[in-house]
DNA sequence: CTCATGACTTGATCTGTATCAAAACGACTG
DNA sequence: CAGTCGTTTTGATACAGATCAAGTCATGAG
């Protein structure tokens, strides 16, 4: 692994090119890419961006998975993002975010320096073009999020959780149901996500073992053993997406 | 008022000018604008948009309040976002949205036909900028929202949005604390803005009125008569913004 | 192999907020 | 002015999920 994190890739054959904010970019755009851009790699648990840190650049996750959160004085701490491969960290246009970015597993970013690339923007419609449908995106992600924040009982809130991981994990995705999953965060990570404490998030969790829902073979990797009962126990409008 | 919701006011006199998508806009580029614009009014309760209508125009909220909300299949909803004057309803990217847009006042909206704007927008850079900017301004709001849902109690969660009223509605302001402020809302509205019940949100509000910290005239106009205490019931960082 | 540490599980109890129910209060209607 | 409907207040009770408190399980280090 340590070789994949360390090895540059060229933009062509990079894994989350057709995703990024560079996905609608042309040959010569991407070549102007290739020249700016720099690997940054972080470790398991290392913070990426710190809460009022100064922003010198932005990037993309190309492997690995980073937490967005934020945190009251008395140490309540709220997820509010999670960052899976082609997503977008930094934002133009200031020059602080108010939220940390932690590396949850080791990752690897591609990034530009922030002033190069906000010329960039200027310069190639296509990537500010993409940065705003990133934008928008995430902002439909959040308020679905504070749907369920606002809303959900403890057992919707794990099976939406689930039932993202597996919208995201499988996106060209066979359409077989039972797949194995990476569960990336710990069950403490997936109560800040979800508003929960982890002693619940540990007996939700306890039940949909138990109903056959989920089936874990380890800690970190399970498969969804009925997608229907999960789906319903999101309680959100049954249809979603179906794929046969 | 009729009058005024009716009247068809020049952009360089509108009230929004500098807060809007225009806000960075030329002369010349306002001139494009003037003829693209149609100005489109509702009463209060009407729906704007609603959730997977086909998005045929876009706007700006010159007079009024509107909200955004999701709502589940049993009927329990959410708001996802307030809507006051300057702000910008609708998106490009995708012709449908999954919420519902709904006038809480009577509302006036400046529209553009969403396709001459897709073109606009190619064609003038400034109001992609502000509109990349409103964007990740929004995306801010909403995760400070999320972090409201998921961790603040219920005390916290009424102090945080009356907070955010003082901050919205005198943004040019006067720095005398006690001033006339109007709650746009109905307390049910704002249950489903904070994710608790019309009851406790009555009951908080009656809290805060015994203790001195809100005044209320009258059902929707009220003051804020101990902004620190206001402050420090919201959870969050002590300072925010010490104005003497 | 043993110990230590972080992650997870399980149980008992508490509590903030929801829920259920009713009454009081306006504001508007005919 | 009486009647109605939507909003707000207030009270009694229930409960989902938090909190407190031990365990148990895995993994990695020495």
């Amino acid at each position: 692994m340590t070789t994949e994190l360390l090895a540059r890739v060229t933009c062509t054959e990079c894994p989350i090119r057709h995703r990024a904010v560079c996905a609608h970019c042309s040959g010569d755009e991407l070549d102007v890419l290739e020249q700016l851009k720099t690997y940054k790699t972080f470790k398991a648990g290392d913070p990426i961006l710190w809460r009022g840190d100064k922003l010198t650049y932005v990037g993309s996750l190309v492997y690995g998975v980073a937490t967005l959160s934020k945190t009251l004085e008395d140490g309540r701490t709220q997820m509010v993002g999670l960052l899976l491969p082609s997503d977008f960290i930094g934002r133009t246009g200031r020059t602080e975010i108010d939220f940390d970015v932690v590396a949850v597993t080791d990752v690897t970013l591609c990034c530009f320096q922030i002033k190069p690339f906000e010329a960039l923007i200027a310069s190639t419609p296509h990537v500010a073009q993409r940065l705003v449908e990133m934008a928008l995106d995430e902002l439909d992600v959040a308020r679905e999020w504070m749907l369920l924040l606002g809303r959900k009982t403890a057992r919707e809130k794990i099976a939406t959780f689930i039932h993202m991981l597996v919208q995201r994990q499988h996106m060209g995705g066979t359409e077989t149901s039972n797949q194995a999953l990476v569960l990336p965060l710990t069950q403490e990570q997936v109560a800040n996500y979800l508003g929960l404490t982890l002693e619940t998030v540990s007996r939700q969790l306890g039940a949909m073992k138990k109903q056959g829902i989920l089936r874990f073979s380890d800690r970190r990797h399970f498969e969804v053993s009925d997608l229907p009962a999960l789906q319903l126990a999101t309680g959100d409008d049954s249809d979603g997406g179906i794929l046969v």
